[in-house]
DNA sequence: TGAGTATATGTCATTTTTGACATATTGCCC
DNA sequence: GGGCAATATGTCAAAAATGACATATACTCA
């Protein structure tokens, strides 16, 4: 087997984990949340504005009221992936998307 | 215990499953379906931009070259949670990030 | 006070996603 | 042709997220 020159390569550059390295993740990863907070914002407002509750939503999207609570208190178990399923659920126009999407960030324009 | 009342109430409109319902959430599947892909182009075009390898990008955030892979060809598995954080680590700007949300959605305006 | 409705919180078995690895494929230079 | 770098594909154990449920809290109305 050629397993050895292949780990070679692999191993080119693995598990670095330097301290910028560090600082960068963390810094992504706060821009990730930063944006979870931002959507699960948009999403109470939504919800509120078409006057849905949180069990009609719920059965909209197929998930459970307890579900629909936590995404939109932020809860860190949600992936963004639900948070954006809810507001398609909750029928959010692409302004409102996009509005939440783009707020909030403190990247580079 | 009180049981009997609480399922009496959670029951008062679970499981529904009509039509309707269903061809919504399809619809909205497909939404998040398209979202992601825009986002996985997004993602490739900001990559080579910067010279970045599949390797590298991969180092920055954590994660495997065959995932990296697997984002950018819009693999079923991957979360949008994943896609962002590639569009993070690759120094996506916030126009970059906007543009691809916001294209190809069939909203309602 | 109590009943009714909406939302919040905590837990957990099942499902889904993840990084890692092996390997295949493509493109490019000699 | 071979060598090499980049990317694609397939698999899987471990980790994370999900819906469901129980229950708690908050608020309104009578």
């Amino acid at each position: 087997m050629n397993s050895a020159k292949l780990k070679k390569l692999q191993a080119a550059g693995w598990k670095v984990g330097s301290a910028k390295d560090f600082l960068n993740l963390t810094n992504e990863e706060a821009l990730l949340v930063e944006l979870k907070l931002s959507l699960a914002d948009a999403l109470k407002r939504a919800r509120t504005k078409r006057h849905l509750s949180q069990v009609e939503l719920a059965q909209r999207m197929g998930s459970s009221q307890s579900r629909v609570a936590k995404i939109e208190a932020g809860d860190p178990t949600v992936t963004l992936d639900l948070i954006v399923r809810a507001l398609l659920a909750a029928g959010a126009t692409r302004g409102e998307l996009q509005k939440a999407f783009a707020s909030k960030e403190k990247m580079a324009a």
